[in-house]
DNA sequence: AAGGCGGGGGC
DNA sequence: GCCCCAGCCTT
């Protein structure tokens, strides 16, 4: 179809001269600005993520200010983005950079992609861009792009579609501005080629596309079915000790979604339960034994339903009193500091007695 | 190879 | 509701 990879670059060429965004981190080409760029930017919208990428390039203007920093507060600033192993990852690794190579990022695929949080893509990504490697990217963008103009229906999310793709990418890289090429694809791709109803009578590609030549635009990229979201039952303890204007939170450990973020004691139920329901489970009694609980009442009777990609989390609030405090009490006045889940600051900011 | 990991926007 | 987003890591 495209017998020189020289009409495919001259066509995506000319289409991102004419569309590109102009975006922050294309300004002034720095290896900080573009890795900081590309971790936000994982899985996210460029606009939902540029308010975060500004906070970062104000608050962390190199990279040793963000190694500076503790964890706790990249995480704070990283709220509400979700994801937040990026975060974790991001923060450790300025630390390695800092600390080990003088602040200089590796230059070439092969080093970038050991350090954490840098896969494939961002390996790819920062290694063309930043330092002219002829290194190809294969994101959402590039998956849809190229299945669609070359009607390739292998499964994107197998081991035998990343290859394919990635194969078919690096073939058609543009060896002598990959940075370009690589933005350009994937530009193409969020602005023009999109996931629906997709502008094909006025596609640059419109005469090589395959799958506009078979009607199959609307079935590319083909994709697994994702499993059914799981259900599960949060019940969050806000624990209210009037003496000394202060509530417990707890930073979440361990595996599964928020960790190292912070909430109130949380009381997970296989389903609704009632208050006398409550008060006899085990988690709340285990609760109980480490300070005075002196009232329970219910919040919120209609559950809120909290959807991740992956589990809808039913949460009812349930507000208890208490004269006890400890070392792990937080004064309401500083609650606002601590990294929180969406689900948590939304409750925070419309909780009367939170409001200063 | 498969599953877990957020939150928001578009339709 | 469903799909998708400049993916990565763990098991």
């Amino acid at each position: 179809m495209f017998d020189k990879r020289e009409i495919f670059h001259n066509i995506l060429r000319t289409w991102y001269l004419k569309h590109k965004r102009d975006l922050p981190w294309r300004e002034q080409v720095s290896p900080y600005y573009i890795w900081l760029s590309e971790i936000i930017l994982q899985q996210t919208r460029v606009d939902q993520g540029l308010p975060y990428y500004f906070k970062f390039i104000s608050k962390y203007p190199t990279i040793f200010d963000l190694a500076d920093a503790s964890e706790e507060e990249v995480l704070k600033l990283w709220q509400g983005l979700g994801y937040y192993s990026r975060a974790r990852n991001l923060h450790a690794t300025a630390r390695i950079i800092a600390s080990e190579r003088n602040g200089q990022f590796p230059e070439t695929y092969a080093e970038l992609k050991k350090l954490k949080g840098i896969g494939d893509y961002t390996a790819s990504a920062i290694a063309s861009i930043c330092f002219n490697e002829p290194t190809a990217v294969v994101d959402g963008n590039v998956y849809r792009v190229l299945s669609r103009i070359f009607g390739i229906s292998t499964l994107v999310n197998s081991t035998a579609g990343a290859k394919e793709f990635k194969a078919l990418a690096q073939h058609l890289i543009d060896s002598d501005d990959p940075g370009t090429f690589n933005q350009a694809i994937m530009e193409f791709g969020a602005r023009h080629c999109l996931p629906q109803n997709p502008d094909c009578p006025n596609c640059v590609f419109a005469t090589n596309c395959e799958a506009l030549r078979t009607g199959a635009v609307g079935k590319l990229p083909v994709k697994l079915s994702k499993k059914p979201v799981r259900k599960r039952f949060f019940n969050y303890i806000v624990m209210l000790s009037e003496a000394h204007n202060s509530t417990w939170l707890r930073q979440r450990n361990g595996k599964g979604i928020w960790q190292h973020l912070y909430e109130f004691p949380l009381v997970e139920t296989d389903k609704e339960v009632s208050a006398a329901e409550l008060l006899e489970h085990e988690g709340y009694k285990s609760l109980c034994k480490k300070l005075s609980v002196e009232g329970l009442t219910l919040y919120n009777e209609e559950a809120i339903v909290h959807k991740l990609s992956h589990q809808h989390i039913n949460t009812r609030f349930w507000i208890a009193r208490t004269s006890d405090t400890d070392e792990k009490a937080v004064r309401y006045s500083e609650i606002t500091n601590y990294p929180v889940p969406v689900l948590i600051e939304n409750f925070i900011s419309e909780f009367p007695v939170f409001k200063n």
